[in-house]
DNA sequence: GAGATTATGAGGTACGTAAATCAGAAATTT
DNA sequence: AAATTTCTGATTTACGTACCTCATAATCTC
């Protein structure tokens, strides 16, 4: 049978109450007999019965997500899986409140922070633009005890407890190393596409991946970086102007959002197709890797992200340690053949 | 405040016995009752509190879990899983037990089976060979009411109520593809070394490549397939042996275990290395990729498979759904770039 | 060593569900 | 209409932990 609490009082020749005092961290305990408490605990192997806990507990984590409310499907999805996370928070025991602010706008950012930190959660998690208005406020609601992870876009370090995210530099790099290994012997030019170079996930790709495509394939002719705002509009007019101004043009690498530009500039082009990688996966970039439209996908789970967020995000408000290995998000790489 | 199954009780105007009943499909509810609580139920919104019912029910599901004792490091990461859950137990209310049988060895595990037949757990995991004299017994496990799933090489449907491991065929076709991707315009010879034609997972990958490549790299002239026992040794002997009878070998596909033996043998090629693709992580494949040795790694997380299995297996024993979407392994493509 | 302070014990209630008993009401059969 | 069977209600206990109160024991202070 598996110990109890009531195993551990008897065991250490303690009273259920001082049990309780040395596990929920109580005072009222010398030393002496805490110390006995707690190596009754060790002998027994005592572990706590969270659901047990919990129940006696009928504490709920109150949590808020601040996602940019772009358009574009991964932010969609972003969303979709909060608003589903929320839906599980009964049995979760979360109270999860999403708030959608405009895409690339600071100031608007700020503000909802500052809405927080009147009213603040036991966690929040955000999108964050890496920016000193929003770091100091990040800040801020740690110094009031308020869990914070940053989401898909990471800030500095002291802004914010857990970063729920993948590593952008690494995705740029194997972005790069598909891009090379795809050409080939091929010679010619690569274009990238980016959002906003304002963006730390965005400019780390575009790091990783110039790197690496250098080491990898020396005589491509990397164009200089465009800026699509994540607008497919936009995307596809930078695309088209490539192409036009660059007849060599034998890659593309959008590291941003505005996939449907992609998609829709991609047929346009002369002759073969360029060699063309994107992330995240959607119905739109599943067809076009079904279709031999785009060559690779690579992706971040956003249902990864969201649960991994909040499983932190109830550990820091509980004191309790995180899992790093199990909360790192993985960058995953999509062909037409491993699609899922 | 979230309702509880005394609101239901209220609200359907019934005693809590009578809800009861209902929710925990006992005998004696006329149908018209029933359907009144579960209209109340649905109304009010009422969800299960799971730890309540845990906690109430105090029930653990037994569960075995029977893998080969081979020693190449998947299998060990497998058994390592397996270990792992098992002192989770208390907390996951699983008592689980390891069986190791001898690897390719199909009296051994029909054995192994007869014994979970005479004292049956409430569900068992089973890393299946492909056999009649198998087949049987899970059919025979199934129908004393015992949970039955898969692992890695599955079974026709009938054995099994559900298969914790990736699409085969699919793996195969996302070797072939980025092998033919990578050898690009290049021309020559591919070998594939497979463990054991007579395990499903072995077939599938096998058909997978050889479809995908023919379709993208028509000009590759793939050898005929060797089989290695996933024996270290025997793959690096298989490999030394059609780089000297093909001197123009430029790829090799190692779809089984035994990677010890590729790592050996690459270096021995003459003039560059050839493409090398092979499965699952490991430290040995995790350098090898690092180093440049072998080019891509297909992988199946051992952890996300085992506790998918321990959680089908739970859903199974109670009759609940699973979510067959969240239960769906993935095949991980790593380069050197993306390592986790 | 009296008084103040701090540790500890004993015991209870609560969380939400499961599961059991037993009595009585309702429906069905004869 | 009586006898039987089938439903339903009322009530209780249990699961393991949290948290509270009040009483008593141990320790410290002057």
């Amino acid at each position: 049978m598996k110990p109890t609490v009531h195993d551990i009082a008897r065991e250490a020749g303690v009273s259920l109450a001082t049990v309780d005092r040395v596990l929920n961290r109580r005072p009222g305990v010398r030393a002496a007999t805490r110390k006995r408490v707690e190596e009754a605990i060790d002998r027994i192997g005592f572990v706590r019965d969270v659901a047990a806990a919990n129940l006696a507990k009928s504490r709920t984590y109150a949590l808020a997500f601040v996602i940019p409310e772009s358009d574009n499907s991964f932010m969609q999805a972003l969303r979709d899986e909060v608003a589903a996370a929320r839906l599980r928070g009964a049995l979760e025991r979360t109270d999860i409140r999403l708030i959608a602010v405009p895409a690339f706008d600071e100031p608007a950012l700020a503000q909802a922070l500052d809405a927080l930190i009147d009213n603040p959660p036991a966690g929040v998690a955000v999108v964050a633009i890496d920016a000193p208005a929003i770091q100091s406020r990040m800040e801020r609601l740690r110094q009031a005890g308020v869990a914070v992870v940053t989401l898909v876009s990471d800030l500095a370090a002291s802004g914010r407890d857990h970063f729920a995210g993948i590593d952008n530099l690494a995705a740029g790099r194997t972005a790069g190393s598909l891009m090379g290994r795809f050409l080939g012997s091929r010679a010619g030019a690569v274009a990238v596409i980016a959002g906003s170079l304002r963006l730390g996930d965005h400019r780390d790709r575009l790091t990783g991946f110039s790197e690496r495509l250098g080491e990898i394939a020396p005589d491509i002719r990397l164009l200089e970086v465009m800026e699509s705002q994540d607008d497919p509009a936009r995307v596809e007019a930078l695309l088209n102007a490539a192409c036009r101004d660059h007849p060599d043009l034998i890659g593309v690498y959008n590291l941003g959002a505005g996939n449907r530009g992609l998609v829709a500039a991609l047929p346009q082009t002369t002759g073969e197709y360029p060699v063309a990688i994107a992330h995240e996966l959607s119905s739109l970039t599943r067809k076009a890797l079904e279709d031999g439209l785009i060559d690779a996908i690579l992706n971040q789970d956003p249902g990864h992200e969201i649960r991994s967020a909040i499983r932190v995000l109830k550990a820091r408000a509980d004191g309790l340690p995180v899992i790093a290995a199990q909360e790192r998000i993985r960058i995953d790489i999509f062909l037409k053949d491993n699609l899922p």
